[in-house]
DNA sequence: CGGTCTCTTGACGGAGTTCAAAGCTAGTGG
DNA sequence: CCACTAGCTTTGAACTCCGTCAAGAGACCG
C-alpha cells in the first residue's frame, strides 16, 4: 500500500524509519470502483490523492456538454484540485475512476501537520510541482502549435500504458478533439504504414 | 530594486533583516533593452529571473516559423525555463524583452546555496509553483474548450495591463491564433457593442 | 524621408466539428 | 447459453472556424 508512495518520496528526500511511519500515518486509504467519483464539480477538494492501483482522470464539462480531460493518473501519480484544496473554494473539476482503483489520501489538516513535522517534505512537493508545471507548459504549447495527429503521436509516446487502459473517446478529450476526429485520424495513419 | 522581491517573499515567509540581506546578496541585476534576449533556444537557462521593471515574454518557434507565447512577465513575475535550469539541458524557449526592462537574477549555484541557508524559502517557491501550475492548467483547459473570442475576453480580464503594453500579434500568439484572426475577431466584437 | 514594425482586409482552402446512423464488444440477467 | 442493452468505435455528408497567402495602410524611429 505505502511502498510506492515511500519509493517516490525516497527519490527526493531521505527519511528515517520513524519519519516514514509518521508520514504514512497521515494518510487514509480508499477503494473506488470503475466509473465512481472521487470528486464532483462544485464540491470542495478535501484531499490530495495518490494512486496506488488503477487509473483515474480529472476533467471538466463545458457549456455544450463536451468533456475535457486535464489529467490521467495511474499508479504513482498524484491527483487533486490544488486551488480548491488550499482555498476551500468549489472545484471546477470532476475526478473519476477509469478502472477499479485504490488511493492514499491526505486531508488539508494532516497535510499542514505533515509539513510542519517534516519540513523536508516541502522539498519533495516542490520538485513534484516543478515537474508537473514543466510538463503542463509543454502540453500547452504543443496543443497550441501542433496538429492533432502529432499530438496523438506524442501522447502515445509519453503515455503508452494509457493507450491500453483508457477508452479512445477519453484520449480524444485529452487531446482536445472529438472522438470522431480521433477515429478518422487513426484510420488515416494506419492506411499510411 | 529589491523591494518588490522582498514584498513578494514577505507575503509567504517571515525573514529577519539579516536573512533579507543574505537573500538579496544572492541575486545579480541586469538591464535589458527592448527586443534583446535573456535566453535563446538551444542555450542553457543559467538563471531564474525576477522582473523588477518592464515586461518580458517567453516563446517557442514551430517548424513553420510561427511563434507561440508561453508567458508574459511584467513587474513582480518570475521567468525561467525550469527544466533547463535544473537539468542543464538546452532550452526550447526564447526569452525576450518587450519593453526596456530590469531583472534580478539568481544562478543555479546561488539558488542551491540560498535554499540551503534559508530552507524556509522552499515554502515560498512551492507556493509560487503551485499558483503557476493552477493557472497553467486553467489556461490549458480554456484553450481546449473555448473559442478564440472567449479566450480573448478572458485574457483582457486577467491581464488588463498587458493589453496596453504588448502588441496585438503577440497576444494572438499567446491565445493560439494568428494575428489576422485576432484582428478580425476584434472588429467583429466592436461592431456588436 | 525610407525602413521596419504593426494592424487590417479580402479570397480561398483545409483541418476539425456537427449531426446522424450503424456496427462492434462486453457485461448482465433470464 | 442466448438475448439484450449500454458503452464504444466507425463512417458519411454538410458545414464552420480559422489558417494561409497576398496586398495595402498607418505609425514610429533612425
Amino acid at each position: 500500500m505505502f511502498e510506492l508512495l515511500q519509493k517516490k518520496i525516497g527519490a527526493q528526500v531521505r527519511l528515517s524509519e520513524a519519519e516514514v511511519d509518521l508520514c504514512n500515518s497521515m494518510f487514509g486509504q480508499r477503494s473506488i470502483r470503475k466509473r465512481q467519483y472521487l470528486l464532483q464539480e462544485g464540491e470542495v477538494c478535501r484531499y490530495q490523492y495518490f494512486v496506488s492501483r488503477g487509473i483515474l482522470r480529472s476533467y471538466t464539462t463545458d457549456d455544450k456538454g463536451a468533456e475535457h480531460i486535464l489529467q490521467f493518473a495511474s499508479e504513482g501519480w498524484w491527483m487533486a484540485d490544488l486551488y480548491s484544496f488550499f482555498t476551500g473554494e468549489a472545484s471546477l473539476y470532476n475526478m473519476e475512476a477509469i478502472e477499479d482503483a485504490e488511493v492514499l489520501m491526505i486531508s488539508r489538516d494532516n497535510w499542514d501537520r505533515l509539513l510542519q513535522e517534516l519540513p523536508k517534505l516541502e522539498h519533495y512537493f516542490r520538485v513534484l510541482l516543478q515537474n508537473h508545471l514543466v510538463a503542463t507548459q509543454r502540453r500547452l504549447l504543443v496543443s497550441l502549435s501542433e496538429p492533432a495527429e502529432q499530438r496523438y503521436l506524442r501522447f502515445m509516446d509519453a503515455y503508452p500504458d494509457c493507450l491500453q487502459r483508457v477508452p479512445q473517446h477519453m484520449i480524444a478529450a485529452y487531446l482536445g478533439i472529438t472522438k470522431e476526429s480521433l477515429s478518422r485520424l487513426r484510420s488515416r495513419m494506419s492506411r499510411k504504414d
